[in-house]
DNA sequence: CACCAGATGCAAATGATTTGCAGTTAGGTT
DNA sequence: AACCTAACTGCAAATCATTTGCATCTGGTG
């Protein structure tokens, strides 16, 4: 029912894996920074500023920081950002060497959202991109959707 | 260059076929609705509320007006709703009985958009649906890159 | 263990969008 | 043509996601 959190199990990043990749960039490892980490390397879907703030352990961190981190760390290529249905960003974690491109199936009610291996035609892109001359195209694709526990 | 425009020309809708739509659901034919008609109607590029506001001609109307005309055009199907790269929303008129989906190639630099015939396959589609138990699937699908004006 | 670039908390600012409310008007009705 | 009322509008305040200024703090390198 859903294989990507099989997929992901099975070669999810470990922690320190992932503060070495700070390290390297003489980055500092904080107590927000390894939570947020800690959290999405336990949740294999794509989740919202909010959502992280609240899984925090312990006293938490403040929501600013977490919008901060999100941003060096999208920087830093190791969360890619992904925008569904409502207003809010949501984060996934990326392996390293990894470029993150997938999609999802969301759903509109719930937003459950399972990963989808599909993807656009990357010739036909290439054929839209030189026909209007535009150089760097990259698309944005998801899939929108009542899931199986939202029918009823 | 533009294929699109010239496209949209020819078929472009009247304006008073536009507020016959609106009369038909007993909604009224106001200032501020008959002018956000005619300047989508002359511009075949989505636009955001903000670009319509100051497009309005005379004394304009409050921005507020417009995002409640929009949610109106949107839900009768006048208007189609998209999302590009940065936080605002971007509307488009859609022809009577045209379900107005087609995509995009956004420049992330300047915004400019042209359209996009090409879509994700359908059958493609029905298996990501058919496989994941979800109901109603549609997609968002839009292009970015950079355009040739601003490549330099 | 001192130092300082890099981080954080907190509160205020921003930007898009929504909403409550009281006054206005389009357009069907008499 | 005057009437009536649901549909609208302006205005101001509220919301929501996100950002930023600033004073303070701390990881990790020397």
């Amino acid at each position: 029912m859903k294989p990507c959190a099989h997929k992901h199990s099975h070669r999810r990043q470990e922690l320190p894996a992932l503060t070495e990749r700070l390290r390297r960039q003489s980055r500092k490892i904080t107590g927000p920074r390894a939570a947020i980490l800690e959290i999405l390397r336990q949740h294999p879907h794509p989740l919202t500023n909010k959502e992280i703030f609240s899984e925090m352990p312990g006293s938490g961190c403040d929501l600013a920081t977490i919008y901060r981190s999100m941003h060096l760390l999208e920087k830093m290529d190791m969360v890619k950002r992904f925008h569904f249905h409502d207003g809010a960003a949501r984060f996934e974690l990326v392996e390293e060497g990894d470029p993150g491109h997938h999609h999802h199936l969301v759903c509109t009610e719930c937003s459950e959202a399972v990963q989808v291996e599909e993807c656009f035609p990357a010739d036909v892109e290439k054929k839209i991109a030189a026909r209007n001359g535009f150089k760097s195209v990259t698309h944005r694709l998801e899939f929108f959707g009542i899931c199986p526990d939202c029918q009823k």
